[in-house]
DNA sequence: CTAACTTTGTGAAGAATTTCACAAGCCACC
DNA sequence: GGTGGCTTGTGAAATTCTTCACAAAGTTAG
């Protein structure tokens, strides 16, 4: 999040910022600012703030966005779609290798600029490809399946937006995106009218 | 996720569950079950577990799920569609009764079942139609001015997809999804290959 | 160069969350 | 009816996370 708002600082021209607007811009606290950006290294010069795109420098990399990660989408239902679309992975370095469904009736067929495989030849192609991250938006059902296949194939992180728990073992992560899940949480909120106000 | 899981034993017939069996299907410990649940009131049943069924209830009562709630959605593009299309919602009580876009090219245009409509026309159905919760699936640029006339208009929740740091008023609930910073999180697990496990 | 002003980095204090551990309650079987 | 085996609910302990507060270090002005 830090990283977002430096990157906008910086493309503006901004050269230095300090906890107390960082902590600003992102709805937090200044010493949690401090404290956050301290445990990787200290950035900050004092009386002056942090610099602000040598910082974001140094998230980038913390983060492992100085490479290329290659990605794979798995089911080209509508939510594939709007992944296989999104241009902030590009951008941030997110390179799409490859799109695979299980219908007969799509593979083959143009998707964006890629092309959509048979998801029988999945596991061959992380593994020639060696793609380490796979977002799955596949129906529930086949979801645990599909991952005990990617992490046959070696897969090694996992984007899981299947409203369904799904388990890996330890040397994969994984990140379940829950979209119904989010709209229970609001429903909660606005009938137990705590006006709990969430930032993210 | 407690919830989700219930629903699943109970459509399996299983009549009740010890926060032992939930721990391990959520990914959590016995303790924190019991914790968790007995915030909310005393559902358990000593030597014998919680009543799968009937904690079902609670739950759905507790997160405000008996009644139907109304939605709109902003943006009709990829993300948009997959949300509109997406059947957990009508499944769980989430009514959209609204889609709209500022693109004049699409306004009108058939979208599945329902007609895109003019942003314009955002504020005045809001009232009419008493929607309380909007989903936001539209370009970073606009997303705080469109927050800002959803506010006005009476908007009591919002599940925002952009990629933007939003701010609302204390009465307005705001939950944030991010797919990039998902990512970002997977690419930092590898790069520090941490095996941070993250089931959700 | 000095003095006044900023801002970081970080121990220590405080708050929140999670885990432990065990009494109390429930069931089943004899 | 009593006994043994489970399982909840919950104070207390342990742990984790956040906030406080201040010395150290840098900047700017004169």
């Amino acid at each position: 999040m830090y990283l977002r708002y430096l990157e906008d600082l910086d493309t503006k021209g901004q050269q230095t910022a300090s906890s107390d607007e960082l902590a600003h811009l992102c709805g937090t606290t200044p010493a949690q600012v401090r404290k956050d950006l301290s445990f990787f290294g200290s950035f900050g010069k004092r009386g002056l703030g942090y610099p602000v795109h040598e910082l974001t420098a140094h998230l980038r990399e913390i983060l492992g966005l100085e490479r290329e990660w290659k990605v794979v989408i798995v089911g080209a239902g509508k939510i594939g779609a709007a992944l296989a679309n999104y241009r902030g992975f590009r951008q941030r370095g997110f390179r799409i290798v490859g799109v695979y469904d299980n219908d007969p009736s799509k593979i083959g067929k143009p998707w964006g600029e890629a092309i959509i495989h048979d998801m029988a030849d999945l596991a061959q192609d992380i593994a020639r490809e060696e793609a380490p991250i796979a977002v799955l938006a596949i129906p529930s059902d086949d979801a645990q399946d599909v991952v005990d296949r990617l992490v046959g194939a070696g897969i090694r992180a996992i984007l899981n937006f299947a409203p369904a728990q799904i388990t890996v073992p330890p040397h994969v992560s994984l990140k379940s995106v829950n979209m119904a899940m989010e709209l229970e949480g609001l429903s909660f909120a606005l009938t137990n009218a705590v006006a709990s106000q969430g930032a993210a």
